[in-house]
DNA sequence: CGACCCATTGAGAGCATTCAACGCGTGTGG
DNA sequence: CCACACGCGTTGAATGCTCTCAATGGGTCG
């Protein structure tokens, strides 16, 4: 499972935590410099992943956690019926592969979406360290903890929207992602199929396409392949809240 | 914020989690009896709550986790847009609260929803014992990771069913959790009204009648009140897989 | 007895799905 | 070089599921 390649981006002695963009985001955020320090010492230098290639593979046992530097990884659950269920996509400076800590093993497949550069975390030291540093202890179960509600908010919010209302939440969650992380809100680059998009938002394909055509013709986005650039911020936010279909006013 | 009741039930000193009827669900699962005991230590003896008794209210700073030992509660968010969501619901055996370690508050209201016993362990004490047992400090890690895997997946099982199939999917689980904690998989109360159970599943309350009149006029299930009796638990479960409306073949 | 919550049931409307056809670009093999 | 398959996206038509609105009745509590 451990991916045998060593494709680390140049200079690698450079890389570390504390010069890395999206340390703000990561586990690193709120600890101490010695504990950073720490942190650094087990974290391995970012490797690169080519589009498509797998980083790990559903029912292998967990072995590591990866901080996502650059790119985007998307978890893949196939279930005993075949069904793909994308459940969660990983932008840079989130950390992948939490969900194997429960049973030690990976739930879903993890793979790159485009180029992407991750920082591979073994679990067993990270593990070891939690038990000399209270800040990495508390820091993997706060994000595990905001992960998990984050789930649910976003599982109520899936279940009572209309398809549009899905749609440009997901592209303004974007937006804020990628402002977040220093990027343009307004231009970004969304390397997934149309049937991803419905796969992750629980629609059909055609729905997708539909609903992204329909804003185009309305001037809110623009969209060139997988470049996304949105034209109507505010407007998208509105219909984000309030094209649910909540009954009871 | 802690509530001052003490009720604590007879014979206090028995009531540790030693002789708790869920303690293989609980944080205890799998740890040395060194450890358990230290746990024991922080963990408070069991309180009652009555039916629709808050607990913690929604916005407050987290100072506790509960262990939910007999009863049920539930989770409420409120959002700005005054909508209600039931983001969960916790059974015997279920620790309610750890949604507030990610930011230190409470992101939802918990409340009793019927008479409820739960065991208050003080996050503080929890926190530093993390310092000092790395039984004590995986274990909550563990749960966490398991709790947002399992939302994911209940978040997609949820996206892509019918109606008839999140019905049947809720009964299913419920009676495979009761299964688990040695109640009966076919007869068990759900203190839940109609529209609880919409709102937990992204339904309509009057859409919950009609498929739970569905299911009783084919002899599935029996409902008296807020007692469940089911009757043919392998359709329940056939349907529960099969109505899906997944496309693809 | 009236207020209120909860559940049942009917009718109509709307949204999203499925099925289907088509176009476009890419890569592959004849 | 061309034919073809294939993935991806667009678009139309029809079906159907679930929602909303509305009326009704039973139960409980004051």
């Amino acid at each position: 499972m451990t991916n045998g390649r060593k494709a680390s981006i140049d200079a690698p002695e450079n890389v570390t935590c504390l010069s890395c963009p999206v340390k703000s985001l990561c586990l690193t955020s709120g600890l101490a410099p010695g504990e950073i320090a720490q942190l650094g010492s087990i974290i391995q230098p970012p490797v690169a992943l080519e589009s498509r290639e797998t980083l790990v593979t559903q029912g292998m046992p967990l072995n590591s956690l990866y901080a996502v530097r650059t790119g985007m990884l998307k978890q893949v659950v196939t279930r005993e019926s075949d069904e793909q269920l994308i459940t969660s996509l990983f932008l840079p400076g989130e950390i992948a592969g939490m969900e194997a800590i429960g049973t030690g093993v990976y739930p879903g497949t993890l793979l790159a979406l485009e180029t992407t550069f991750v920082c591979e975390i073994p679990y067993e030291k990270l593990s070891h360290l939690c038990g000399q540093s209270t800040g990495v202890c508390q820091g993997i179960q706060h994000l595990l903890s905001q992960k998990l509600h984050d789930e649910r908010l976003r599982l109520h919010s899936l279940l009572n929207q209309t398809a549009d209302a899905r749609l440009a939440t997901f592209l303004v969650t974007f937006s804020e992602h990628f402002q977040r992380r220093g990027y343009s809100p307004y231009h970004f680059r969304l390397p997934l199929s149309q049937s991803d998009i419905g796969c992750y938002l629980g629609l059909s394909q055609e729905t997708v396409s539909r609903i992204m055509m329909k804003y185009q013709r309305q001037k809110l986005l623009l969209i060139r392949g997988r470049e996304f650039q949105i034209l109507d911020l505010e407007r998208l936010k509105w219909l984000a809240e309030s094209s649910g279909r909540r009954k009871k006013q």
